[in-house]
DNA sequence: CATCTTTGTAAGCCATCGCTTACGGTAAGG
DNA sequence: CCTTACCGTAAGCGATGGCTTACAAAGATG
């Protein structure tokens, strides 16, 4: 799994918006750059690098292109986010009980 | 929350598997940086990152200084993705519904 | 007190990123 | 057709990121 596109695909926070604003509905890039304080080209790169990073995918509309929220990207991270929230969890009980076998 | 300072943290390979090197038990500088293939000032700038991110916390024992994950940071960042995880899907589920409505 | 160990920080360098403007290509519409 | 609308891509520029080496500070150790 390539975490390293999925995660530097969400630091930039113009990509966290765009990516938010796909979260109820597909949407075309016209759209999206409308609510940006960048310009169209910059949403482009944008959905470039959000579609590497297997979070977005597209389905051309004729003349335009709508991209909506990929379902599978997002269950990826999210297990890893959850694995890793698991593994520190267990070692935090596991201290607590070295601690309280140790009285 | 800024969560581009977690992203964007956890965007770097090196710093992803300094993370997950803690995962089970604290760790001095000396012992995150022998795992590395970097030097070990580049590891003390990669902490100090992830600490900013508050993914880690400090606690000085005598001359080092012990590494540990911390507990709320990674909540954060947990919470973020399975709220979107939830929004995501619930719209699914409302454009599923939409088209048997239309039948 | 002198020295070694452990670590953070500063400076500098090269690569990468995000943005803009300019352009090309394809579908829609008169 | 000819024009307009929509979109991706190339080029170029300033800013940021990650690395190294060199240095400084502070505790451990004799």
């Amino acid at each position: 799994m390539a975490y390293a596109e999925v995660f530097s695909a969400l630091a930039d926070p113009t990509r966290r918006h765009i990516l938010e604003a796909l979260r109820h509905e597909p949407k075309t890039v016209g759209e999206l750059a409308e609510g940006q304080p960048v310009s169209r080209p910059a949403v482009s790169q944008h959905l470039k690098v959000l579609e590497a990073a297997r979070l977005v995918s597209v389905e051309p509309r004729g003349n335009r292109r709508l991209y909506l929220v990929r379902w599978d990207g997002l269950e990826d991270l999210r297990q890893y986010v959850e694995h890793f929230w698991s593994d520190v969890l267990s070692a935090y009980g596991a201290e607590i009980a070295r601690r309280a076998e140790k009285t």
